[in-house]
RNA sequence: GGAGAGGUGGCCGAGCGGCUGAAGGCACUCGCCUGCUAAGCGAGUAGGGGGAUUAAACCCUCUCGUGGGUUCGAAUCCCACCCUCUCCGCCA
């Protein structure tokens, strides 16, 4: 949620702002629930200010015996109460327009953002390693699944429908060996604290991060409940200090978690409907930051190579992208994408997303902080960034490091998170 | 799922329908004191919203889990829901 007073004070900028974005905004519309809204609350609290008054006054002279006096206030006082009650209804209903009006306004890019209308005008800031060059006729991480015996897209099918995978033998263990590999690296060298969070979720917190009211469409709800799968673990890891105040000291806190993630994908179909690129499941390790607003956009930048080293100690080419203005998601205010390179698809593609969402998150999550010396709580920053999305280096591990025998070679250290198997070879 | 106990400020904890936005403690900040540290002494420290102001000081209002109700007036009484703890049952 942005700051209601700065929308107000600086109406133009937002509006230029959020249309960079290609969202069009109603704000005269907003700006006029709220003056409504102001207008019922003046009205509102110097009615109740009467009653304060005259309620204490009733008090003194009951206080005195003065039972006939009281009554007779008493009996004004009941109509005011009975306008206060009125009232009461009018304001909870513009005021819960007036909030459902901030949620919906996306979060203001930072002014190094590129503008932008779709992924080509993303800006690339840093490429590593180099695409492989094959020299023999290589397969994509289909085919090398089911010539491994490592994937079965089939059965997966047949137990839940399409889009989802049904991992085997070394296959899975490659999946969970990639898990334990994030998480020692970013626990033990990265300073990350380990968490395991439910993988549901109901409404506030998901509120929280941004994902409703907005984009109920992309998640799955559990029946009869007001849980939702969780679609990564920013929802349930960045909602863990919701509602709180923390210590200056405290900062920056760090998190990293494992969790698999659960998403529709509607409107998505056609994209990617062949193996494991798009799922309605997949796994991932999450790193998710609450720090100070001074340094948060420092801390993007450590995020982004805690998750870019990962890439780098398997070995595997990456570039890194700013999304432009009309790419970046919701609550963003800046996101760098970690794109790995694809043989089969001749591309990068994305495998991290890290962003700063600035307050946007905690205004919404009501996260604050409190400053050493000094007053007030301030609302804290949030970031978060895969790292990495499973599934898709599995992929990158099986199409970039596929042998002319149909073997895959093992990153060299993920060997001792597979058992000491340094190759994956057909059956 | 059943029975009981409980949810109060950054934390702990007291609280008769009106003088309680809330005792007391802890923590923190500032000052004093001490050669330093610890201790001690004194003062201060909740949040949201609406208004005034160049800004702050200031004024009003709401907030004691959440939402309703009773009442002139609710942390306090009533109802519903949520959450936590203890015991029982069931279960990975």
């Amino acid at each position: 949620m942005i700051d209601p007073r700065f929308l107000q004070e600086n109406l133009e900028f937002v509006k230029k702002k959020t249309s960079e974005r290609g969202v069009e905004i109603d704000f005269e519309d907003i700006t006029r629930i709220n003056e409504e809204r102001k207008r019922i609350i003046r009205m509102v609290e110097k009615l109740e200010h009467q009653r304060n008054i005259g309620s204490k006054k009733v008090g003194e002279l009951k206080r005195q015996g003065n039972d006939e006096e009281a009554e007779k206030l008493q009996a004004g006082l009941r109509d005011i109460s009975e306008k206060i009650k009125e009232l009461d209804t009018k304001r909870a209903q513009v005021e819960e327009e007036s909030k459902s009006n901030l949620l919906n306004i996306p979060n203001i890019p930072d002014e190094t953002v590129p503008v932008g209308q779709d992924d080509s005008e993303n800006v690339e800031v840093k490429s590593w390693g180099n695409p492989r060059k094959f020299n023999f006729k290589f397969k994509d991480h289909i085919e090398i699944g089911k010539s491994l015996d490592i994937l079965d897209l089939e059965r997966a099918a047949k137990i839940a429908g399409s889009r989802f995978a049904l991992y085997k033998g070394q296959g899975a263990r490659i999946d969970r060996a990639l898990i334990n590999f994030m998480i020692d690296v970013h626990t033990t060298e990265h300073g990350y604290t380990e968490v395991l969070p439910p993988f549901m979720a109901h409404r506030e917190s998901f509120i929280g991060t941004g994902n409703l009211p907005k984009f109920e469409h992309e998640l799955f709800r559990v029946a009869e409940t007001d849980m939702y799968l969780i679609p990564t673990a920013e929802v349930p890891v960045t909602n863990i200090h919701r509602e709180e105040t923390l210590s200056e000291g405290d900062l920056p806190k760090k998190y990293v978690a494992y969790t698999p993630c659960f998403r529709k994908e509607a409107g998505s179909y056609g994209k990617d409907v062949h193996g494991i690129m798009r799922q309605h499941q997949f796994n991932k390790v999450e790193l998710v930051k609450f720090v100070t607003p001074e340094n948060s956009y420092d801390e993007l930048e450590t995020l982004t190579n805690d998750a870019a080293r990962i890439l780098e100690l398997l070995k595997i080419p990456y570039r890194v992208v700013v999304l432009c203005t009309g790419e970046m998601g919701f609550s963003s205010a800046k996101t760098y994408d970690l794109e790995v390179w694809v043989p089969s698809e001749n591309r990068y593609r994305e495998i991290s997303s890290c962003s700063n969402f600035e307050d946007f998150q905690a205004r919404r999550a009501n996260i604050r902080y409190r400053k050493k010396n000094s007053g007030k709580p301030k609302y804290v920053h949030t970031l978060n960034g895969s790292g990495l999305a499973i599934g898709r280096t599995v992929i990158a591990i099986l199409e970039n490091f596929q042998s002319p025998d149909g073997s895959v070679t093992i990153p060299e250290v993920l060997v001792s998170y597979m058992g000491g198997e340094e190759r994956i070879s057909p059956p």
